[in-house]
RNA sequence: GGCGCGUUCGUCUAGCGGCCUAGGACGCUGCCCUCUCAAGGCAGAGAUCACGGGUUCAAAUCCCGUACGCGCCA
């Protein structure tokens, strides 16, 4: 195809970008990606939804968070002010925008004066009235276009709509990128309102002139869309342009197969940041909601995603949104991190947690730790013992610390520990299992109690290694803490 | 209600008429490694390919119908 591919991503600015809209946008920046297009980024505010900078500046912020960047839309100044009309040839890219509703409004007018398209004076009463007493009567019956001339004139002055004059015969056929064709009866699309009593667009008339307008070639959103896009071909058709191409993408649900929502927990792209999920981590797992390579690849290197992406490679069927298999991937992300790197991510989490620590101190501790983590919140709530008082998990300390005879071999390897000259790691696990060894205790024996009664918990990074970053003291005063506190059998008061 | 779309392990999916005794991934179970937790390795359970009819020498794959789910319009 010799022409310059353009997507658009449009949401409507009703707040946050919820995870649905993020994988649309992911799609259409992977097409374009794949393929050298355009993105447009435009604000859907036709339906009296006012785009304010603030959601737009939401929206920005998710998808700058995703690393989808976009090519001409609304933008997000270095100061943090929104400019809503954006930059591009075909700005303001959002509707509300005075110089956008003139287009509407002239091409509406056009397809009236061509009589493509009537004056409705029908109110919403009347038409729900009349909907309840003729059960039998499918959406608008359409008598306004009957009109003859002087019942016409006698209406002029009076409120009106537009409404487009739909066909009354044969069939219009959405050519789909992702569902093949499909057909539907010309006799069964509603004469659809495109000016509101208001003056102002309706949705699908708007988005129709806007797409044809920034010259989009290839409309890709959700399925949810799919129904309304024969009357939006009858619509280019009418005004003499030359449709895009279509692709309706299959939605996403929550894990009960109901549409995802709140409930299922976070429903909006921002919300995974918070909860320390790595942007690319969540750019491949939504990639993978509705779209797959023919060997089932499930982790991509960077770029590698921009390169595979496909259209043929779409599925037609919903998917269910899977937390469980998201964490499991931030945590292959999150282990391909240098400890450098995973220092920078978590910095702002080890913050939220008061964790205050140095550069130096962290980066041994994470590299210690590096496989462990799933989330970037788990960095602090692995590591916090090393830097704030223990808190001793009570299920930790009832199966270990607790047990008959503990507190002997705390209490020998007290001094031992500290009778020992050099702190590290080695010098710590040769001195320890001598030490069992010496005494007849099994390593278990003496390793377990060691752990809890030094970090408070049966889980934790490797015994020696944690002892010398612990510190001496810290190690001492521990051990003593934990046998004041729960090894009081054996204790001669 | 009308129209449209969809239906392969619990979940994401591969599959585009013979390679399928249906492959991969998450999760699950067991074993190995091992100072715990992870990670890793290995093994395993798990799908009569929604159901019923056709077409064909041969169907998860093509056609028709039914059911269920979802969407749009009302």
């Amino acid at each position: 195809m010799s022409e310059k591919i353009r997507v658009r991503f449009a949401p409507s600015p009703t707040g946050s970008l919820h995870i649905g809209g993020a994988r649309t946008a992911l799609f259409n920046w992977l097409f374009a990606k794949r393929y050298g297009g355009t993105c447009v980024l435009r604000i859907e505010d036709t339906d009296e939804v006012r785009s304010t900078p603030e959601t737009v500046d939401q929206i920005l912020h998710s998808l700058s968070w995703l690393g989808l960047a976009w090519d001409e839309g609304p933008v997000l100044g270095s100061d943090g002010t929104v400019n809503l009309a954006g930059e591009g040839p075909f700005a303001p890219y959002h509707q509300m925008a005075e110089e956008r509703r003139a287009h509407y409004a002239k091409y509406a007018a056009q397809l009236l004066d061509g009589g493509k398209a009537y004056k409705c004076w029908c109110t919403k009463e009347d038409i729900e009235v009349r909907r309840v007493t003729n059960p039998e009567l499918r959406g608008y019956d359409g008598r306004c276009r009957r009109l003859s001339d002087e019942e016409r004139k006698k209406n002029e002055g009076r409120p009106f709509s537009i409404r487009f004059a739909m066909p009354f015969e044969g069939t219009t056929v959405v050519e789909d990128l992702i569902r093949g064709n499909v057909a539907f009866e010309n006799n069964l699309l509603q004469d659809l309102v495109i000016q509101k009593t208001s003056g102002g667009p309706t949705y699908n008339f708007a988005c129709v002139v806007d797409d044809h307008l920034m010259d989009i070639t290839h409309v890709i959103r959700g399925d949810d869309h799919l129904s309304n896009t024969p009357s939006q071909i009858r619509l280019y058709s009418a005004l003499g342009w030359e449709p895009p191409k279509f692709g309706h993408l299959s939605m996403i649900h929550g894990p009960d197969g109901k549409k995802l929502s709140k409930r299922h927990g976070a429903a909006s792209a921002g919300e995974y940041r918070e909860l320390g999920f790595l942007p690319e981590t969540v750019r491949n797992y939504l990639a993978l909601l509705g779209w797959s390579t023919s060997d089932s690849q499930q982790v991509f290197a960077e770029g590698e995603l921009e390169s595979k992406f496909s259209i043929e490679g779409c599925s037609k069927s919903p998917s269910r949104f899977d937390r469980e298999k998201l964490e499991w991937m931030n945590g292959e992300y999150l282990r391909a991190k240098t400890p450098e790197e995973m220092l920078r991510l978590s910095r702002p989490f080890l913050d939220a947690a008061q964790i205050e620590a140095s550069d130096e101190a962290l980066l041994p501790l994470l590299a210690m730790e590096r496989e462990k983590f799933h989330l970037l919140t788990d960095v602090p709530k692995r590591l916090d013992f090393f830097f704030k008082d223990v808190e001793y998990d009570e299920k930790s300390v009832n199966k270990v610390l607790k047990k008959e005879g503990v507190d002997a071999i705390l209490e020998a390897a007290a001094p031992m520990l500290e009778a020992l000259a050099e702190w590290t790691e080695a010098k710590l696990e040769e001195a320890i299992r001598g030490f069992a060894t010496e005494k007849g205790w099994k390593m278990g024996q003496v390793f377990h109690p060691i752990r809890v009664a030094t970090s408070g918990r049966t889980d934790g990074p490797t015994l020696f290694g944690m002892l010398e970053h612990l510190g001496k003291d810290r190690v001492l005063a521990r051990i003593a803490e934990a046998r004041r506190r729960f090894c009081r059998e054996g204790q001669s008061a």
